[in-house]
DNA sequence: TATGAGCGA
C-alpha cells in the first residue's frame, strides 16, 4: 500500500489553505462610530446558480479557512435559491482571502460575485412605539 | 417553463 501516503498527501493538499499574499491590508478601524457598514467577517455571495446549496458553498468556502455559518437565502413561495447567500469567516483574513480567489471564478457554471456583507441591524432591532397606541393606553388606563 | 441584479429568518 505505498498509495497511503499519497493519500495523506492528497488530503493535506486539499485541506490545506492557500496562502494569501493580499494580506497586507491589517488596517484596523478604530472609530466607534459606523463609519465602514462592511463587515469584515461576512461575505456576501451573489450571482449562485440556483442548484447551488448550503452544502456546495462551504465546501467550495472552507479551503481558506474556518467556515462559521453558511446562509444560502431561498424564496418562501417557489423553494428555490434567490441566487445569493453569506458566508461567514471566523478570522477576516480568512474572508478576505476566500473573496480574492473566489470573486469571479464559476461555481456549478455561474461566475460568483463576492463582496463583504453589510453590516447587519447592530444591537438588534429598535422598537419604536406608535404614538397612536399609545394614546389610546393613555386615554384608556386614565 | 424560463430567468440573473443584488445584501438576509
Amino acid at each position: 500500500m505505498k498509495n497511503a501516503m499519497g493519500m495523506v498527501f492528497l488530503a493535506r493538499t486539499i485541506l490545506t489553505k492557500p496562502n494569501c499574499p493580499a494580506s497586507a491590508s491589517k488596517l484596523r478601524y478604530y472609530s466607534s462610530l459606523p463609519s465602514s457598514p462592511l463587515a469584515n467577517n461576512k461575505l456576501f455571495v451573489g450571482g449562485l446558480s440556483w442548484s447551488v446549496d448550503e452544502k456546495s458553498l462551504t465546501d467550495a468556502f472552507s479551503s481558506f479557512g474556518e467556515v462559521t455559518e453558511v446562509n444560502i437565502l431561498y424564496d418562501k413561495d417557489t423553494g428555490r435559491s434567490r441566487g445569493f447567500g453569506f458566508v461567514n469567516f471566523s478570522k477576516e483574513d480568512d474572508a478576505r482571502c476566500a473573496k480574492d480567489a473566489m470573486d469571479g471564478k464559476a461555481l456549478l457554471g455561474r461566475p460568483l460575485r463576492i463582496s463583504f456583507a453589510l453590516e447587519k441591524v447592530r444591537g438588534g432591532p429598535v422598537v419604536v412605539p406608535h404614538l397612536s397606541k399609545i394614546g389610546d393606553i393613555a386615554t384608556r388606563n386614565t
